[in-house]
DNA sequence: CCTTATAAGTCGTTAACCGATATATAATTT
DNA sequence: AAATTATATATCGGTTAACGACTTATAAGG
């Protein structure tokens, strides 16, 4: 077992990119967009932040690069899509564990019922 | 109203650290051995994340030094005991808030059921 | 023509974490 | 008695993700 969980834990930014593949392949600005929205407004991430994190991801095979299929009948620069892989998506599903105990931990601490 | 969420996201080991303390006062070590049994063993401080970042949450206002109040007969330098403060309590509040609400979003993406 | 939205990228700085190391003290083991 | 273990706090240097600021490119719309 080559243990995904070595990235663990993933900051924020990185955490929402990931989950923004989880639906299918994107490109940079749409995960932007995404990440918006899947957040509520709250995390709006800098093109440094996601470029980086993507070339990052990239580097570590948690994505790949798919070239945009269609020709560019779109404003800005040619798009670059991105899809995760086996070990991204476990990642991302170790990442998804790992807030579950912390949630679990803080409702055991703060003296909190489940779902309150 | 000073915006207590001006903090998160809390990395991992500074959540551990302000949940620790969500019990009552404790002394730096004693935080440390609770962090490890609070995350079941998966988080183990190393002294300097520990007292780096206890020195910045005092700094921050988060937590307040109340020095021993009995004689030091136990092993090791004397005791030197954290509390949260009302900041702190709000701000791991926010910090649980927080959690819950990328919890919620994962559930959603990744197309799961309420508790599985 | 100018602005806006889309789209990708680079650079310098910051802040938190971490391993390694140091210091101090009491209890336990050999 | 000496060595080891557990307790307890502290500092230093390196790493890295994130971030603000800036740059480049392209199409659409006023």
């Amino acid at each position: 077992m080559s243990n995904s969980s070595e990235f663990l834990p993933l900051r924020e930014p990185t955490f929402f990119i990931l989950l923004s593949l989880a639906d299918g392949d994107k490109h940079g600005y749409a995960i932007l967009k995404d990440v918006e929205r899947l957040s509520q407004g709250r995390v709006q991430l800098s093109t440094s932040t996601l470029y980086e994190a993507l070339a990052r991801l990239l580097d570590q095979g948690l994505v790949t690069g798919a070239t945009s299929p269609t020709a560019a009948n779109h404003p800005g620069r040619p798009r670059k899509f991105y899809q995760l892989t086996h070990s991204g998506q476990q990642l991302l599903e170790a990442e998804f564990a790992r807030l579950q105990g912390l949630v679990q931990a803080a409702q055991r601490r703060l003296g909190l019922s489940g779902s309150g």
